[in-house]
DNA sequence: CTTCCTGCAAAGCATTTGCATCCAT
DNA sequence: ATGGATGCAAATGCTTTGCAGGAAG
């Protein structure tokens, strides 16, 4: 069992059961996002892909983000300005914790904000309400 | 007293006492922003002020933004992809509800994140912690 | 006079698309 | 064979920059 194994798994696995082919550009994109624990551009994926020795073209790499932000296996961040930043995500509701000058990620598990949402909600008279939550700072490494 | 005169006004007083000249066209890009309720990008701006008979190139639109950001009289929001949207923010700090069908924008005062976002920060080492909140939903009329 | 501001056009990036080819069903 | 996937290059859309002229201090 080599070292690079494990994430090539996970991928196929996150890929498995939907109505997506499993190609294997799109699982080494899936992979390599797998093995980033905060997020990535699609251009920084591809670089490392070109660096690791795949042949996959830049277009793919967008393709391939595009499908599985279409099935919710990825999240698109956007708190880069002129790039979007991917990340494997759960599927539980939650928030991000962004650092503002690494982009280091912590995932927020809970979501405090639904009591207060409903009571808005009921007060203004709207219905179906959705709300997205973006939280930007500076990591105690970066101080 | 004409009917354009408040946004101006507000403009100006907003750039009064920095460090940056007030110039005309600085002045009316921002009292475009002043006159908006959400947020624009640069070329939507540029369009308007081009509309509304303005000389103003847009390159100079998307320098005066860049100013007004660093001076902090704007906030520049990258809720969507590709292009960067801009806010008037100088105020109190609030949040908008938003009516996906009609666009009816309802201003809600009060936030109650505060107190959670301090037990975050804290919790994960993050400093200068600031965030943005959308909601959006569906209002009674268009239910 | 010196410095900053503006407009225009050209350049710079991130992303998308057209198209011929390739692969899997 | 047939429809989707890929790679490359060209095109697109947002934003920045180089430069010459102009206004402000």
């Amino acid at each position: 069992m080599h070292a690079a194994g494990q994430p090539e798994r996970h991928a196929v696995a996150l890929l498995d059961g939907r109505g997506v082919r499993a190609t294997p550009q799109r699982t080494r994109v899936l992979a390599e996002l797998v093995r980033e624990p905060n997020d990535a551009t699609a251009q920084e994926l591809h670089e490392r892909l070109r660096a690791r020795g795949e042949r996959i073209g830049l277009a793919t790499v967008y393709r391939a983000l595009s499908v599985l932000a279409d099935e919710g296996v990825v999240d698109v961040l956007a708190h880069r300005p002129g790039e979007a930043c991917y990340r494997v995500c759960g599927g539980e509701h939650h928030h991000h914790l962004v650092c503002s000058s690494c982009h280091r990620v912590v995932e927020l598990a809970d979501c405090r904000l639904d009591t207060w949402l409903d009571d808005v909600a009921a007060a203004h008279g709207f219905d179906r309400l959705e709300h997205r939550l973006e939280l930007t700072g500076v990591c105690a490494d970066c101080r």
